[in-house]
Formats: structure tokens, C-alpha cells, sequence
DNA sequence: CCAAAAGTGTTACAAGTACACCCATGA
DNA sequence: TCATGGGTGTACTTGTAACACTTTTGG
């Protein structure tokens, strides 16, 4: 019996959420878009195979990744009985691979709102709502969010990025509000030279040592 | 490269969870406990060789499974490079195979509480732990709980159902209060003759069909 | 001077938590 | 008659949700 990983990437930018997606040179599937992935060695566990193919296939280092679930759907793959262990991982966009999308390049990040069933190979479209469904979930109530924007970010940056995961508008005030209680998000008193027009936002930054600590009395994530 | 299953199989019965073990006849691990499972088979999915193999192996219908985690640690296994795929599985105490706690059956359910990483196969103590925490926090908010029950309790044994599965004690008011808010938990207007002493508890159901009807309006479950 | 982004507070309502006493029954 | 298990209500605290206006800045 085969065994692969498959991963879905995720990156943000600019209010658009991103999967990272292969362009697929052989059959079966040829020119299809699937997910970066590969046969298991002998010699490593599942992760790190993830790992590996990722920098293998793409160059790409996550800053998240978790197992997401086992697929083992008989006739998943027509090569013959294949198992894949998903996973699933956050890249922080300063990580970015140059993205080629003009020319027919490899690897390319593709909007999630342009992902369709059929361009995409084995069941890879599945796995990628399975990805998504979790990650929802997920962001609401573990620091995972972070590891989508940039190191130091600004709360209205952190709140349109919740909206566009989650899918649907969340009322910016109660959100900084409740972003604000938290003291592993601290405020660096500076402020974002990026920002084309209006006020200039207030960078912060994600403290995972203040988190842990708060974690341990007790205090958990919720946004 | 092989892959196998393995199942956590939950039971409860008056205040005390158990988990259905094998008791291994051959080496590696001659004699030692061991969960159900098996390899599987190139015509069949993960579940349902799980389903297969508890049916073979120890007689048992489960009421709930759910894949938990897929474990590939190199060295895992000593007969050489196995991947598993773990399930974990809850069953209604009607549903018991005659326990045979006496003699040295090859099946048995043993308590949580005296189980020692040292008398378990394999990294099957590990396994276990981790099915207990995604049990522990799975229970909360969805109706599985209900799976460890007869079809009929009185909400007293609800509690303590949880109160136990929990490892903590849960104030008895507000949780019944809490459970006879949910319509999908409705009273037979029977009660308990089992009951030893003190007034006989009216007996509950779990009505499937309400609880779904209430998730579509967005009532979520919670205990 | 206007459009766009950032920042901020209050109030009403719902939910959660803590807590104590009475009743029925069988031994 | 008493030990055990079942049943119930209130007050307090906390959290959530709804909601609008002002400031700054670049074009």
C-alpha cells in the first residue's frame, strides 16, 4: 500500500486568502492543479516529509502545520491504492515565493474564491474544503491566526483578516476590543508607514512567550 | 509500507470509563495489552476496517466513530515500518460483550484509572491519551456523550456521565438546568426503576431527528 | 474638502456561575 | 428515621451584541 502527504498552504494578503497549488506536468491529471505532496520515505515520519516536499516543490517554509486528517478512499488515486495524510499549514506572507501568476509557472498561489472542483486532481478539492472548515474553526480560538500576517501588524489588519477567513463581516469595534484584553498582543508604538490614506494604525505583535504564561492561568485565546 | 488501524473504544458504565483492550497472544508484546485493529486491506477504506476488525476481534457494534490522529513514528512498530491510522469509538453499555474480567480472556474492558504506560503495546498508551483529550473536549459541544448511555437515563446519570469523562465535578443545578434547555433531550414522563433509593429520576432520550432540525436554526450543543 | 482608514464607549440583554434547601424512598 | 438520590430557584457577575461619531491624512 502507497503512502503520501498531501498539504494545503495557506497565505493571505490583502484580503484575499490563498492556497498553495502545483501545476501538475504528468499524468494522471496532467496540467491539473493539485496540492504539493509525496510519498512517504522509509526513514522519516509524515511531517517531515511535508517539510521536505514543501521546500522540495516549492521552496516554502510554514510557520504552521498540523495534521488535518487520513484520506483512504479506495480509488483515490488511479495509480493504484494510495493513502495521503493531510496536513494543513500558515505562511507568513513576508515568506511569500515570488508569484509568477502571468506565465505558466509551476507553483502558483490561487485565491480560494477561484478554486473549482474540476481543475483540480485526485481529491485534492475535498481536502481543501476539509482545510478550510477546520481553519475557520481554528482561528477562533487558538493564536493561528498570526502566522498569516506579517510579524508586526496593525488590529485593523488582524480584523479584516478574521473577516475574510471566517467569511463574513465581524463588527470591527467588538473585535478590537476583545483583541485588546489580550496582552499577548502588544502594542509597539509604532505605526504603520504603509497605509495609504487616513490615520496611520498602531503596529503590535504576537508575544507566543506572554501567550504560553497566559495560557497557563487559564486565560484563553478568543477572537 | 505497511498501515494499519487501531480503535479506542470508549465504555462507561456507573461512574467509570473504560477502554476495550486486547490481550496480545504472540510477540512483539506477548501477553501485553494491546487496542483492537489490523491491517488494512486493499478493498476497503480506514473505517471500514475498523468496523471489520472490532467485529472480528472483539464482538462490538460501535455507536460513534470518529477518526482521531494517524501516528508515523519511524520506529513505532519493531516488525518494521507501520503507519496507523487511529479511531476512536464509543459504545452503549447494552452493547457489552460479557466481560470476562475474571479469567485471562483475550478481550477485555479495563478502567481508565488503572491504566499503566507500561503494561500497553506498542505506543498504544499514547494513543489512548490522546483519544481521552479529544473526547474530553468533543463532549462539550457535540451530543456525543449520549453513545456512553442507555438509550434511557435520568439526567442525574447524564451528569455524572460527564462529571466523570470530565475528570472534574460538574455543579449538578446548572447542569441539568443547562441540559433541559435542549429540546432534543426530551422527558419520557418514565422513571428510573432501577434506581436504589430516594425519589425514581425521570427518564431522558436523545432525540436525533429534534437535534438536527435545532442545529439548522443554530442552536449548538453544549454541556 | 472629501474620501478612506483608525480609533473609541455605552447600554441592553443574555448567559454563566455560585450557592442551599426540600422531598421521596427504601433500608 | 436516616441516608441517599432527585429535584428545584435566585441573585450576582460576566460576557456578548448592537450601535455612531470623531479624528487624521493624502489626494
Amino acid at each position: 500500500m502507497k503512502v503520501t502527504v498531501d498539504a494545503v498552504v495557506f497565505g493571505y494578503v490583502e484580503g484575499v486568502l490563498n492556497v498553495l497549488l502545483i501545476k501538475r506536468k504528468y499524468d494522471p491529471f496532467k496540467s491539473m492543479l493539485a496540492l504539493p505532496g509525496g510519498y512517504i520515505l522509509e526513514t522519516e515520519r509524515a511531517r517531515e516529509t511535508v517539510i521536505r516536499e514543501l521546500k522540495e516543490e516549492t521552496n516554502v517554509d510554514v510557520d504552521y502545520l498540523e495534521q488535518l486528517y487520513t484520506f483512504s478512499k479506495v480509488d483515490r488515486d488511479p495509480r493504484g491504492r494510495t493513502i495521503t495524510i493531510a496536513y494543513y499549514a500558515l505562511v507568513n506572507p513576508s515568506k511569500f515565493t515570488i508569484v509568477a501568476n502571468s506565465d505558466a509557472d509551476a507553483v502558483e498561489w490561487v485565491a480560494l474564491t477561484s478554486l473549482k472542483k474540476n481543475n483540480l486532481a485526485f481529491d485534492h478539492f475535498g481536502i481543501i474544503e476539509y482545510a478550510i472548515t477546520r481553519l475557520r474553526i481554528k482561528i477562533r480560538y487558538e493564536p493561528i491566526g498570526f502566522d498569516l500576517l506579517p510579524k508586526d501588524f496593525t488590529l485593523s489588519q488582524l480584523h479584516r483578516l478574521y473577516s475574510t477567513v471566517i467569511g463574513f463581516e465581524i463588527d470591527r469595534r467588538n473585535f478590537i476590543k476583545q483583541a485588546k484584553k489580550m496582552d499577548f498582543i502588544v502594542g509597539l508604538k509604532k505605526y504603520d508607514s504603509n497605509s495609504k490614506r487616513g490615520v496611520k494604525g498602531e503596529l503590535h505583535r504576537f508575544d507566543e512567550k506572554k501567550y504560553q504564561k497566559a495560557k497557563k492561568n487559564g486565560i484563553n485565546f478568543w477572537l
